[in-house]
DNA sequence: TAAAAGACTTGGAACAATGTTC
DNA sequence: GAACATTGTTCCAAGTCTTTTA
């Protein structure tokens, strides 16, 4: 498995997946924090390092030698003093639902020193490339790269681009030089589009100059119910109190919901529901189920049936007044351009629906209110006005950040961030510069995997368990798997955090030998669940690191992210866990586009080439969907539109062959003609019907796969770009208005013989 | 230096808008 | 133009990784 080719392969038909595995099966809610008095870790390490009856002697030297080293190894001691709190904590909550202190965080502590240059590079005016990155070279990106390598660079460049090209970004061509310090208002946007990725990078590590905004919009003020929708407990009508009421009408609102079954989810709510109320109420109210919420929910079920029902007018008012606030609210002018921001509403109150198994779910998500709101914007820029008679958190200016507005959510007690919108240049250099990242992985790709490959024999059991893992996160495109703060979220794992329990070891399985079988919940839940034959070596690692241990312990206990990532960017500058996925999942699309596409399709059939490249990325990557509920219905009035479509064709074709022995006898003009139409018909029609059974297949494949992920985070849209111009494939085929602009560097800079 | 905080990306579901069919 | 299906957009949770703090 050394080539990337075969490497792919192994990823693409690599083990059996998807076999009904959406999201948290019962198993694991049965499983879930199963309660086992076992032992110490140290006492297994113990016990583990003096067992001796190891199939492998060699391995049980390496052991010995790692006993003493690791006696004292920080990275140890750590993840020990983690297990042990896990421990603890499971032994303590019968149901393990009871928080554990915090304790998180691996992060390494280098910080990168930046050069504090505060002088402004003013774009240039003439045709520049300077942000087209060869491969070879992203360092670009960084902005301790010097100015005068940069254009060397660019300069090489610059002859790749195409002399309309030229004549084209002219035409476009910003404004921004004319305003040297970037500190002056933008004037009018142009109508173009600014191709920000034809100019300079800042190079001291600020995120912009300036940067003006209107601030965030507050969620509606509470309104009360109408006095006839009534609340009842134990079957007697109770007027509840404002806040109360506010909080009633979030549960309210989501009756029809299977959250509103769930134990934890009503506990939580209950609970914090309690708080809001008054002592009369509090004193009152002990008891969820005597609460009658049904009548507020079909309140608001008829109100918005009402909303459905409205007039176009109505409609149109409601439409108008958004657009208003978008104008308003939704842009910011950041070093002379016109952005638009991603999400300027304030997230409102309700109840947390925390997905999996989340032990916080139903807890309240109080109100956002100015006072909890850190503006972020030019000292020089016309600041935000909070509402009348209230005050800003605080107002900064940090120019080393890119968020406009941010503030603390009650139920992790973590940040929120307004943004810029995916189309904006700050996102999208960003999104460049991943892209490049993994590029760069492709160069020294082989050199890794010889070393990772190495590392399997290393004598230091924390050599091979992180090459183990590597190797996993490169074959099977893992997460990383930080560790987390238990009872805090759900309990899901990645690569790192993966525990005993997780995986089995088959040494023959179907007749395949070495075989690994995985199965654990992934971020937001879903279920991995894999079978994949693994090399012997891996195999046999494996059994090492689980020998001695419960289910509940770590896999990889002599790992985490953090050192696994201080070990990739030893390997290659910018390297991390996650651009194995960026690098495999691209890499994935283009080889899958060059086997799958064939140029004598029509265009719907290469279409569907490209979303089953689309499709191996996503399958690679577990981009797992719910079926749609309506799958079935959908598939069932396709076929009969197919059946009914065939049926037209076998008419059309009967009546082709009965024009021409028609024009056979006649021989004049006219029959002649009718028989053309009727060609021509057949000919419609087939088409037609092909591109049904395109679709069906499609659909069909696509029952279970969320294809947007990928497409959207993975796949350098410049593969794509290149497979539309190679296949003269429409561009809008491939890529929505949205998708259009957060991609529109790539679409405006990649050519047909792009390669990642 | 470990832990915590902060910043930013990734993720599926819910909701809204638009397209299609009758 | 109503009803339904499909596609696009928004929402906000949950990850990864970096930076700061104690």
């Amino acid at each position: 498995m050394s080539g990337d080719h075969s490497h792919s392969e192994d990823q693409v038909d690599g083990g059996s997946r998807f076999n009904d595995s959406h999201k948290h099966k019962d198993k694991y809610k049965e499983k879930e924090h199963k309660h086992k008095d076992h032992k110490k870790d140290k006492e297994r390490d113990k016990s583990k390092h003096g067992n001796s009856d190891h199939k492998d002697s060699s391995d049980k030297k390496h052991r010995d030698k790692e006993k003493m080293k690791h006696k004292d190894g920080s990275t140890d001691k750590y993840k020990d003093k983690h297990k042990e709190k896990r421990k603890e904590e499971k032994m303590k909550s019968f149901d393990g639902k009871v928080k554990k202190e915090k304790e998180n965080g691996f992060a390494s502590p280098h910080v990168k020193s930046e050069p504090e240059d505060d002088i402004y590079h003013s774009p240039k005016h003439e045709k520049s490339l300077k942000r087209e990155r060869d491969d070879d070279n992203d360092s670009e990106f960084k902005p301790k790269k010097i100015k005068t390598e940069i254009k060397t660079e660019n300069d090489k460049r610059a002859k790749k681009r195409k002399p309309d090209e030229d004549t084209k970004s002219k035409k476009t061509k910003n404004k921004k030089g004319e305003v040297a310090d970037g500190k002056k208002k933008a004037k009018k946007e142009p109508e173009e589009k600014w191709k920000w990725w034809e100019e300079e990078r800042y190079t001291d590590g600020s995120k912009w100059k300036f940067l003006e905004h209107k601030g965030p919009v507050f969620a509606p003020p509470y309104e009360p119910l109408p006095s006839n929708v009534k609340f009842y407990y134990d079957g007697k009508h109770m007027k509840l109190s404002p806040g109360a009421e506010e909080v009633a009408t979030f549960f309210a609102k989501m009756l029809d919901h299977e959250y509103t079954t769930k134990d934890i989810f009503r506990k939580n709510f209950f609970k914090d529901w309690r708080k809001e109320m008054t002592a009369e109420e509090k004193a009152k109210l002990t008891d969820l189920k005597k609460c009658d919420f049904s009548e507020m929910s079909d309140y608001f079920k008829a109100q918005s049936e009402a909303r459905k029902a409205m007039t176009k007018d109505e409609k149109l008012k409601i439409k108008a007044e958004n657009e208003r606030l978008l104008q308003e609210y939704g842009f910011c002018i950041m070093d002379n351009h016109k952005e638009r921001i991603a999400n300027f509403r304030i997230e409102p109150p309700g109840l947390f629906r925390g997905r999996g198994d989340h032990p916080k779910m139903g807890m309240l998500k109080r109100r956002i209110r100015p006072q909890d709101i850190i503006i972020n914007c030019s000292k020089d820029s016309e600041h935000p006005k909070p509402p009348p008679g209230t005050k800003w958190k605080e107002v900064r200016h940090d120019n080393k950040v890119t968020w406009l507005v941010s503030w603390t959510e009650n139920i992790q007690g973590s940040i929120k961030y307004i943004m810029l919108n995916p189309s904006s240049r700050i996102k999208g250099e960003k999104d460049w510069q991943k892209y490049e990242t993994a590029r760069r992985l492709k160069k020294c790709v082989d050199r890794i995997r010889n070393q990772y490959r190495e590392d399997w024999k290393s004598k230091e059991m924390r050599i091979r368990q992180r090459a183990v893992a590597l190797y996993f996160i490169d074959k099977l495109a893992l997460r990383a798997g930080n560790e987390k703060e238990e009872g805090e979220t759900a309990d899901t794992v990645g690569c790192c955090s993966l525990r005993v329990e997780h995986i089995k070891l088959y040494p023959e399985n179907d007749g395949q030998e070495y075989v690994v079988e995985f199965d654990f919940l992934g971020k937001d839940s879903i279920r991995y669940y894999n079978k994949v034959p693994v090399e012997k070596r891996v195999f046999k690692n494996l059994q090492l690191f689980m020998e001695n241990k419960e289910p509940d312990d770590d896999l990889f206990d002599r790992l985490n992210t953090s050192v696994l990532n201080k070990h990739l960017q030893e390997l290659m500058d910018g390297l991390t866990a996650k651009v194995f996925r960026t690098y495999n999942a691209s890499i994935t699309l283009q080889q899958q586009l060059k086997e799958l596409t064939s140029g004598e399709d029509n265009v719907p059939a290469k279409i569907l080439s490209y979303n089953r490249a689309n499709r191996a990325v996503a399958i690679l990557c577990n981009h797992q969907r719910a079926p749609p509920k309506t799958f079935e219905k959908s598939m069932q009035n396709l076929q009969t539109k197919i059946d009914a479509k065939r049926g037209q064709l076998s008419d059309a074709k009967r009546d082709l062959k009965s024009a021409k022995a028609d024009a056979k006898i006649r021989r004049d003009e006219k029959s002649k003609k009718t028989v053309e139409t009727k060609k021509k018909a057949v000919q419609r029609i087939e088409e037609q019907l092909m591109k049904l059974e395109v679709q069906a297949t499609d659909r069909e494949e696509n029952k279970q796969i969320a294809l947007g992920t990928s497409k959207l985070n993975y796949l350098d849209p410049r593969i794509s770009v290149a497979w539309c111009k190679k296949w003269g494939i429409p561009v809008e085929k491939i890529y929505n208005k949205t998708q259009r602009e957060k991609f529109a560097w790539a679409i405006d800079m990649a050519e047909d013989d792009y390669e990642f």
